[in-house]
DNA sequence: ATTGACCTTCTAGTCACTGGAAGCTTTATC
DNA sequence: GATAAAGCTTCCAGTGACTAGAAGGTCAAT
């Protein structure tokens, strides 16, 4: 398989697939005798794992690690576990911070008036330090 | 006043001040006579202005708009407010996002075991497609 | 034989900084 | 007055995770 197709059948841009490899998220693949890259269904598998795990927001990091367990049949799932336990309470973390922001924009929104005259509640606002953001 | 007491001032690194000169945030600062770069209070106010709505997610593109808003006396309060909305709107879309992931991380996390079997839905579930997230 | 799609590598750009090097000036201390 | 430390200047490089583009080799179909 070339890596356009596995390009198209797992979803991640050939040019991504690339950068992995460069990277070290992948093993570099082997050539077939034109110098182009050779893939197999093993890559197909791995490459959708790690973009599912992409797209939970793990870093390119914590995925290697992920990969790694994945790969090993005699992985304890608690380490597993755990990874994922400590990429929820970053999300949480992310979360209660974007919530903080939305509160104090929907305040400051609600008491600007919006219409063609200067003041402005929302720019005198951000002339002080926030109390809670 | 030099670079280090306007960074003391106004909470912004030094660097980063010199970074938003170079990226036309700011304009460039006037010079003394042996090149240091001179400020006064309306660049302290200026620039944690800049960090209020830097901390509150805008980018720096937006923060440039709101700005110009800010420096001008004779804006419409309905265009800051507008943009504040637009910002609010990208925070809930992302808060959503995290939110969702949340979950599927969490149902995932009440399914596994989590002890020394291999077994591991998490690692299971990253094979195939989510349905939410 | 030639077009077009596909592959290769390398460089550079994205966003918003941040760190470091090399070389000034100013300030404080001995 | 010498010297050291702190502060300023510029420029270059790196972060994360790609993404775009250029220049060139290969392959399948017409």
């Amino acid at each position: 398989m070339n890596i356009g197709t596995v390009a198209h059948r797992s979803g991640v841009p050939a040019k991504t697939i690339r950068y992995y490899e460069s990277v070290g998220l992948i093993p570099p693949a082997e050539r077939k005798s034109n110098g182009y890259r050779r893939y197999g269904e093993l890559d197909v598998q791995a490459l959708r794992f790690i973009q599912r795990a992409r797209q939970l927001g793990f870093t390119v990091e914590d995925v290697a690690q992920l990969l790694e367990l994945w790969y090993n049949k005699r992985r304890a799932s608690a380490d597993v576990k755990a990874l994922a336990k400590q990429h929820i309470a970053r999300v949480e973390e992310k979360i209660h911070e974007l919530e903080s922001i939305r509160h104090l924009l929907l305040d400051l929104v609600a008491r600007c008036h919006g219409d063609d005259r200067p003041e402005c509640p929302i720019l005198d606002a951000f002339e002080k330090p926030f109390g809670d953001a």
